[in-house]
DNA sequence: CTATCCACCTGGCGGC
DNA sequence: TGCCGCCAGGTGGATA
C-alpha cells in the first residue's frame, strides 16, 4: 500500500487508540517479516506507555515513555487496524497485535511480509541504519526547491528513478512520482540533473500538493490500503496518469498522445509525452 | 559513485 | 477447473 500519504493516514488513524495509552500486551505471531523482530521486542514494549506516534517518510515511529522507539514500515501490503473491544480471531496474515490497557487492539496485517518492525531509542533514532541515509521528508519545513535541486545536481539517472530513490526525497513511491511529474510537466525520462531552477520549483510544489491532497483523501486504496478505522482511501479517484495508460490526457486531451506506460528501473511509469517534457 | 538484476513474499488476474 | 506467467503501493544487497 504505502507511500507517504498512506503512512500518514495510518499514523493519524492510530493516534486515538494508542497515544497516551499503556500497552498491556504485544503479540508477535511470526518471528520475522522483512527482517527478524528483535528478541525482546514484545517484552520491551509491554507495560510501557505510548507517548506519541511519529513519521519520517514511509516510516512510522511509536515513541514510548522511557525512551524506546518502535520503528514500523508497512512494505507493500502492510496495514494497521484499530479495533475497540474484543478483537476477532487473527487471520492468516495478522502478524502482530498491540493491546492497550484501555481494551483496544491495534493489529498489523501484511500479506507479502515486506514490512518490518524493530526497536531503537530516541538517542539512536537519527543514526539508525534504516533511517540515517534517507533524504528529506517533502512535507517537512526543511524541504525546499533548493534542497531538491541540490539532491538532483549531477545525476545522470532519470528524474523518475531519482525521485523513487529515498535518498533524494523520502516518502514518494511509484504512484506519487508519476503524479508529481505529470503535475509539474516534467518528462519521467528527463535526466535528473537537468531539473534545476524553475523546473525544480514546479516539481517541489507539485510533490507537496499531491501529497497533501492525498493525505486529505485518506491515501489511495488500490487493493490493500485501509485507514485504521477500516475506511478506504479515495485519492485513487484523483489520479491523473497512474494506471491510466491508453486514456487521453486530462490536460491536453489530444488523441495523438494518450497516456503512455513505460518501464523504468523495473517499475511502471505513466505519463503524457505531450504535456511532459 | 552508478545502473542493473535479483531476492524477499503472496495473491489476483488473464490466457490457454 | 487448472496451471502458468505476469503483475503489484518497497527496499536493499550483490554485481559489474
Amino acid at each position: 500500500m504505502p507511500e507517504l500519504p498512506e503512512v500518514e493516514t495510518v499514523r493519524r488513524g492510530l493516534q486515538p487508540a494508542l497515544e497516551g495509552q499503556t500497552l498491556k500486551s504485544v503479540i508477535v505471531r511470526r518471528a520475522k517479516l522483512r527482517i527478524p523482530f528483535p528478541k525482546d521486542f514484545a517484552r520491551r514494549l509491554t507495560g510501557s506507555k505510548v507517548e506519541r506516534l511519529g513519521r519520517r517518510a514511509k516510516y512510522l515511529f511509536m515513541h514510548m515513555q522511557g525512551g524506546d522507539v518502535a520503528i514500523i514500515h508497512l512494505g507493500m501490503t502492510g496495514h494497521m487496524t484499530a479495533i475497540s473491544g474484543k478483537a476477532p480471531a487473527p487471520g492468516k496474515h495478522d502478524h502482530v497485535d498491540f493491546c492497550t490497557t484501555a481494551g483496544a487492539t491495534v493489529r498489523f496485517n501484511d500479506v507479502r511480509r515486506f514490512g518490518l518492525m524493530t526497536l531503537t531509542t530516541e538517542e539512536e533514532l537519527e543514526t539508525h541504519r534504516l533511517i540515517k541515509n534517507i533524504g528529506p521528508d517533502p512535507l517537512a519545513n526543511s524541504f525546499s526547491h533548493e534542497v531538491l535541486s541540490a539532491a538532483l545536481k549531477g545525476r545522470a539517472t532519470s528524474i523518475k528513478a531519482a525521485l523513487l530513490d529515498q535518498k533524494t526525497v523520502a516518502g514518494l513511491g511509484n504512484i506519487y512520482v508519476s503524479e508529481s511529474l505529470f503535475r509539474s510537466g516534467i518528462s519521467p525520462k528527463r535526466q535528473a540533473k537537468s531539473v534545476q531552477g524553475s523546473r525544480a520549483e514546479k516539481l517541489t510544489r507539485a510533490i507537496q500538493e499531491v501529497l497533501r491532497e492525498a493525505i486529505e483523501a485518506g491515501g489511495s486504496t488500490l487493493k490493500d490500503h485501509r485507514q485504521p478505522d477500516g475506511e478506504l482511501g479515495y485519492f485513487q479517484h484523483h489520479f491523473r496518469v497512474y494506471g491510466k495508460d491508453g486514456e487521453t490526457c486530462p490536460n491536453c486531451d489530444d488523441e495523438r498522445y494518450r497516456i503512455k506506460k513505460i518501464v523504468q528501473a523495473g517499475r511502471s511509469t505513466f505519463y503524457c509525452s505531450n504535456c511532459q517534457r
